[in-house]
DNA sequence: ATTATATAACACCTTTTGGTTTTATTTCAA
DNA sequence: TTGAAATAAAACCAAAAGGTGTTATATAAT
């Protein structure tokens, strides 16, 4: 039982550069819409719809406040990915040991 | 200079489920077209255009063997992809220094 | 009260994605 | 050499993705 993931996953949500500078933007610091929106060439809208689909894979969470609204940034779904990751990282590990052999086998 | 990513970069390549089960079967060992098709539903043609895909970002490798096309995975791309993940690591870490905060403070 | 701001909600458009089927081409094997 | 196996290549299609513009609606500020 892995979560529904409803169509919307993580790698769906990075997997747009747009998507991922937002998640930039707000590791920095919370900010409104608005604001995210005047860092990107595209409309106001494009960017909303953006934020809804990393709103649907939790990775940002939005709150009202007066009229605008604070997106912020929530890495917690990132684990995810960091799992899957995990699984191929003994392949690197391979690579580094035979990196290793060779350094080590290397003349003065 | 992180690479021209010529439109198909990893964070793409691993969005789609069947191309991680892809991955996921070639992990285990080097595969042909044809082994690989018969773990999916959909057709081998559609499976070929995945291991196109996952070609262009060099996560596998073909080699063609008589009649039949072997293919081999190469992890080197997931790098960037870990590198990307390691920018977000900090919140994790501030989420466990506040864990253990509040570990430590629970009564016996 | 009125107006400007910030966002939401639609309707709409174009390109890409993920899939199909059909038609070659290459290679092994009988 | 004739056929079956394995892939390649092409044309096609529906749905989703990423974008646009227009029209509401709620909130602040004057």
């Amino acid at each position: 039982m892995t979560e529904p993931a409803g169509k919307h996953d993580v790698f769906q949500a990075i997997a747009d550069p747009t998507r991922r500078e937002i998640l930039r933007l707000l590791a920095e610091k919370d900010r409104p819409i608005s604001e995210i929106a005047s860092y990107f060439p595209i409309s106001r809208t494009a960017v909303t719809k953006h934020l809804h689909l990393l709103s649907e894979s939790k990775l940002v969470e939005g709150r009202k406040e007066g009229r605008q609204k604070m997106y912020h940034l929530n890495t917690e779904p990132l684990m995810e990915l960091k799992e899957w990751l995990h699984y191929y990282e003994r392949f690197w590990n391979n690579k580094l040991t035979r990196l290793q052999f060779i350094v080590e086998q290397e003349p003065e």
